[in-house]
DNA sequence: GTCTATAGATCGATAGAC
DNA sequence: GTCTATCGATCTATAGAC
């Protein structure tokens, strides 16, 4: 029976909504201590390091949720192209349509850069590699695959970027719609038009 | 003769590299301080608001740069097409190939997004209305015109965030290059087979 | 473990001398 | 106009009661 009392790890959604909202420095302990309801002693005790060890961690649980819900199925799918549309499906959900932020990319904007790096790295990177090994097997070349799914994968953060600076989350589904088409359009080469 | 003594617009240059660096939170007095080599007194003097005006008055300046040195190449070139590729010059040299940031971008993800949404939000809008001007005196239908040039205002963010996540401008100067080569591809489709 | 109290530093902003 | 001094609030982090 799971405890009813909070674990460290039952406080990361919570944590990590507040770092998505006001970024790293408009975190205050304050306002964690508000959307956790814990105390600063039991966040203390949680997270010896801190607000540092805190966003490490949150960014930890981030990956780990993109690895079996994005990622895994980037490298397993059958089809590779099943595992494409089951991208776009969980990013859409994820990001809410361009009203919730991607911590990772508002943390690779600031300049606590340095502190997160590797793992902001290794978040863009895992992606872009298991989208560009889906497309390859799809059919892809290797060099086209490489620029498509980097292309895609910034695209991504520029639809949440445009989405929320004005305020429509139209904007994100009309841009992941033209992204998955892209990608799903017959190989040969890097580019083919697109029904839009 | 140019007074040797700082004006108030001779500080939003300095002002804005702080708010581009550090975010609008992440940037104290003692920052700005240091960037601009005025005291408090003379800052409060220039802008009576504090933080929330200097903020204010540096995205005027660049939405003032960008009125002189993007939209209006885009909307009163001769040839479109050369708007087009005096925009993306424009702006590879103002982000220095994605290793400066958009603040513009970074407050449209940040929870102060309220307190500058006009202003961010005609930033993006004007600038996309600029482009599909462009576009649709290049031959383009109005639906795709306005399409492609969301997509490539969203794209330069995307680039942007992904340069600085994997500390590699090359990314920047490939996603540049890959929607110049877009924008200037034949007309009639969406999108046609880009070259890359 | 979780809380309150509080330290010590820094925050944005103001006052007043010059 | 520009400075220094300083305000009260808030910050991260710690200490210690329970």
């Amino acid at each position: 029976m799971p405890r009813m009392v909070a674990e460290r790890a039952d406080t990361l959604p919570a944590l990590a909504e507040v770092f998505r909202e006001y970024g790293y420095e408009g975190t205050s302990l304050a306002r964690i201590t508000k959307a956790t309801g814990l105390g600063k002693g039991s966040l203390y005790h949680f997270f010896p390091g801190g607000k540092a060890e805190m966003a490490t961690r949150v960014l930890a649980d981030i990956d780990a949720w993109f690895e079996s819900n994005v990622f895994a199925m980037l490298d397993d799918a059958a089809k590779p192209e099943d595992g494409i549309a089951a991208m776009f499906d969980a990013v859409s959900a994820y990001f809410r349509s361009g009203q919730r932020v991607c911590l990772v990319g508002v943390l690779a904007l600031g300049d606590t850069r340095d502190v997160f790096a590797e793992s902001i790295r290794n978040y863009f990177a895992r992606w872009i590699a298991a989208l560009a090994g889906a497309l390859v097997r799809g059919g892809r070349e290797a060099a086209t695959a490489a620029a498509l799914s980097e292309e895609t994968v910034a695209g991504i953060q520029g639809v949440i970027v445009l989405t929320r600076a004005l305020d429509d989350p139209a904007i994100f589904v009309r841009g992941i719609e033209y992204l998955r088409v892209r990608l799903a359009a017959p190989a040969g080469r890097h580019s083919c038009s697109a029904p839009l």
